[in-house]
DNA sequence: CATCTCCTCCGTAGAAACCCTTAGGGGAAA
DNA sequence: TTTCCCCTAAGGGTTTCTACGGAGGAGATG
């Protein structure tokens, strides 16, 4: 864990780093949680807004049958939890030991300059949720684990030594595959000399360009 | 396409009719594009946005080895073409004849209503977005088709009866199934009494609540 | 500190289900 | 007629489902 606690900050944009001269980090009321821990639940009332600090946290969604789906990811710098209705979709827990800062969406839709980046977050995520589509609907299986394995280095800002903060289960739900699938095909990138893998959470990508074609 | 035309405007939520007592439709330009025409392409410089007046459009991803991938369906009221960076990473095209307005980014960032007006419009679509993925990644191809319908449904403000704009290869595309098996699910549903196909594009609905427990 | 057990998570293999590919025919529009 | 799009059917491939075994951590015990 600690190493990726050291990482991440570096992945906060430039945009992110203050409003009015202030560290956007102190805006808002700090909290913690921890691993597993849930930050809210799917249905509650959906009056705040998120920001992680540090950490990681996911969105989960649970179908009446049991099926499960994990919405998203969220690293240090980044925005979650706004909703268009009152409630909200999923729920969000912590990936592990994560700090966040929270502010009443009222609040921060009072001020044109946070409502601004909210805003431009927004948009941001609605590009990379556009991308998820993508990769759910028109990529194969090993496709979907190549490219979520670089879209995590991209995000970690560290190309060569990923770390993964969720686990199997996780990535699964996230890629729309089973836990098996996803481990033949790290398995299958892994004899085919893309990735090493160091434990089951650090895998070190060997060939960047090489791994990048098999992400379709 | 005409019932098309004539039932959409209702679609229109409240919200938007108006801007400092103006009707929105009359913001910026004013453009009409014929069916299959293009409003832009993949990689081109995003300094506009876009909303739907009337008719209804696709955004299509093209991918190298020629697969398809439909991001989203517009319809009136309906604000499309924002992007977190400077080109789109869809293209979009007019599903039948549509009128849109056109709006410059940088003035519709500089106006505080309209830049809210967006920011909202940006988060409904972020709810759409994940209500697909939701679809894509863990629904089975017969709940797909149920979903888009009641889906279609219910953004035209007509439960009973469907018009689909759009063909069946732009529904593949969009729901991650091929041509024939959506054709093979629509004519499941018909068999299973839930719909009553008068056309190939008029679906006529005949149990709403029978239909959503297909939908998962 | 070593060892044991429990428990959770991860990996592998075979069978089965699901969906796709391929091929062909029909109907509407140009 | 020609063309395009949609529907149907059969075979094959990819992924999932089911089942089993191993690795590693947490806690209890001596």
């Amino acid at each position: 864990m600690r190493d990726f606690q050291t990482s991440t900050p570096t992945a906060a944009p430039p945009l992110y780093q203050s409003v009015r001269g202030e560290p956007i980090d102190q805006m808002g009321v700090r909290m913690t949680f921890a691993r597993d821990e849930e930050l809210y639940a799917q249905e509650e009332d959906a009056d705040l807004v998120y920001r992680v600090v540090s950490g990681a946290v996911r969105t989960t969604c649970l179908m009446s049958d049991g099926r499960r789906h994990v919405g998203a990811f969220y690293f240090a710098g980044e925005f979650f939890g706004m909703e268009s209705g009152d409630a909200h979709r999923f729920s969000a827990e912590a990936l592990c030991d994560t700090v966040v800062t929270v502010m009443k969406r009222t609040i921060a839709e009072r001020d044109v300059q946070i409502e601004r980046l909210l805003w431009t977050s927004t948009v941001q995520e609605l590009a990379r949720t556009h991308e998820h589509l993508l990769l759910l609907s028109r990529m194969t299986a090993v496709e979907k684990v190549a490219t979520f394995l670089t879209d995590m280095a991209t995000r970690q800002g560290r190309p060569e030594l990923v770390f993964l903060p969720m686990g199997r289960q996780d990535i699964a739900d996230y890629l729309g595959l089973t836990i098996e699938t996803v481990s033949r095909m790290i398995g299958q990138l892994q004899a085919e000399g893309f990735i090493e893998l160091q434990d089951t959470r650090h895998i070190r990508v060997r060939t960047r360009g090489s791994l990048l074609k098999r992400c379709a």
